[in-house]
DNA sequence: TGCCCGATTAACT
DNA sequence: GTTAATCGGGCAA
């Protein structure tokens, strides 16, 4: 586990912090683990909640970049976003799986079912195991609950199209570490001579 | 105001 | 493969 990751880390382009992300770790209250999946969302992107701009459920993508970002998704599910840069320009970034290190037990204990390979994948799957909700929005990403660590050295960043969007979704702004069993979805094959 | 849809998941067939 | 659970935003009226 490397360096702990700063407010400055997300004072940067959602198209630099998301890439990075991958192999980072995240603890919430201690739980956790490492990041292996995420998506980007530009402010300039259709499918991004803050494209209509600013409404109560989304002002915290409009504030300060290294800010958690939680919404309710389909009416049940909780998802967690980091804000990043440029500052009040709502782009933010989706975390969608983790591959679980920190805190098994207790995420098992509060999702209800024991498959390690699904504890974290997913985003209503990962705010569930970590204990995340809406009472958390707009918490600073850099002290506690939570703490985010940089990756150490190279890892196998893989890209894609994002998941569960129908708006922009050819957009390959899902990255994900290559080959992890813990992710949410596997990545399509990259074809050397893709169909006409 | 009412209607439709979505950055999802799990339990079905 | 299909469907229910269930809430907030956007948009038409």
């Amino acid at each position: 586990m490397g360096r702990q990751l700063t407010a400055a880390f997300f004072r940067r382009s959602v198209h630099q912090v998301a890439p990075d992300l991958i192999g980072a770790t995240l603890l919430f209250d201690g739980v956790g683990g490492r990041i292996v999946e995420v998506e980007a969302y530009h402010h300039t992107d259709p499918a991004a909640h803050s494209y209509h701009g600013p409404t109560p459920r989304n002002a915290v993508m409009f504030g300060p970049p290294g800010f958690a970002y939680v919404y309710r998704s389909y009416g049940i599910h909780w998802c967690l976003n980091f804000v990043c840069e440029p500052e009040g320009s709502a782009s933010a970034v989706l975390v969608r799986a983790l591959e679980p290190t920190a805190g098994v037990p207790q995420m098992r204990r509060r999702r209800g079912r024991s498959d390690e390979r699904l504890l974290c994948a997913g985003p209503g799957r990962l705010c569930q195991a970590l204990g995340i909700s809406g009472r958390h929005n707009g918490l600073a990403l850099f002290e506690p609950p939570f703490a985010l660590f940089a990756r150490n050295g190279d890892v196998a960043v893989v890209a894609g199209r994002r998941i569960g969007i129908t708006k922009a979704a050819t957009r390959p702004w899902r990255y994900g570490l290559k080959n992890s069993p813990f992710l949410s979805k596997p990545f399509a094959a990259v074809s050397r001579r893709p169909k006409p």
